[in-house]
DNA sequence: AGTTAAACCTGGTTGC
DNA sequence: TGCAACCAGGTTTAAC
């Protein structure tokens, strides 16, 4: 489910309460992704720093006199963080609280892709090998036209499969990679290298936007996003494409169509965005 | 080496 | 109403 805006939107509202908190302790649920890597009564002690991003994984330093390193966390398709109220018994999707003295901080996971993962520091393993392929933040100025374009020629695969790999640029989930293709007038199976020049242009101008007005909006509430204090997100409301199969194209009018990519359900105007 | 399928897990919706 | 099939925001690992 959550793709950078809502992880954007997560590490603002989170980092906001939580920075300079001091770990009280901390408490493991059900299974997720990968183990904690780390008795969960050793953070205790340890002081909150910095919440910084990295693709859709967020990375919480956590340091005192005596030790240093952090959480790497990843909310999956269905995780979301959550500041507890306090004295809240964890329910049957919460698999990881971070109690601190500025408050409990809550995973919650239904259906746990999601991981929080002792790391210490970003450029050791574990945290390092899992950020080890990601490609350029869509943010970063050294990402130009240019190197864009040139990242795209490089592969063959269908367009909308690449930008969701992650291996070019990240930050793109389903969503989001189906409504920047629309707004860049690109059709989803298009041929990577066979994109020229201006239209990467478009494209990279196109994933800026869509994924900036996003987090404007608070990001896209479909079930369950949340930020940390409860907001839902309202980007949903403005989709052009994705979730529409059937409905009419709100440019052209077209029917808007669904079709299967890498097991992943893509949506697209057949009329505006060109093949 | 590059591309695609399978796997992880739970819950909601759809259709017979 | 019951139950099977399919769908869902992601990413790694295995297999062509």
């Amino acid at each position: 489910m959550p793709e950078l805006p809502e992880v954007e939107v997560t590490r603002r509202s989170i980092g906001a309460a939580l920075h300079g908190a001091e770990v009280r302790g901390a408490r493991l649920g059900k299974p997720l992704r990968w183990p904690l890597g780390v008795a969960p009564e050793s953070l205790t002690g340890l002081r909150v720093g910095e919440l910084a991003r990295r693709g859709k994984y967020l990375w919480m330093p956590l340091s005192n006199a005596a030790a240093q390193g952090g959480l790497l966390w990843h909310l999956g398709m269905s995780g979301s963080l959550a500041m507890q109220p306090s004295g809240v018994a964890p329910g049957r999707h919460d698999h990881f609280d971070l109690i601190t003295t500025r408050g409990t901080l809550r995973l919650t996971d239904p259906r746990r892709f999601g991981a929080v993962v002792w790391s210490g520091s970003l450029a050791d393993a574990p945290a390092s090998t899992l950020l080890a392929h990601l490609g350029f933040e869509p943010f970063d100025p050294e990402l130009t036209a240019a190197r864009f374009h040139a990242g795209l020629r490089r592969r063959r695969t269908g367009i909308k499969s690449l930008l969701l790999g992650g291996e070019l640029i990240v930050g793109a989930g389903n969503i989001y990679a189906c409504e920047a293709l629309f707004h860049a007038g690109i059709h989803p199976a298009r041929r990577s290298d066979r994109i020229g020049a201006g239209a990467a242009e478009r494209l990279l101008g196109a994933l800026r936007e869509t994924l900036a007005r996003a987090m404007d909006l608070g990001g896209s509430t479909l079930q369950d996003f949340r930020d940390a204090h409860g907001a839902s997100g309202a980007y949903q409301a403005e989709a052009r494409v994705y979730g529409r199969a059937g409905q009419a194209c709100r440019t052209c009018g077209q029917a808007i169509r669904r079709i299967v990519q890498g097991q992943r359900s893509t949506f697209y105007c057949p009329r505006c965005q060109r093949h």
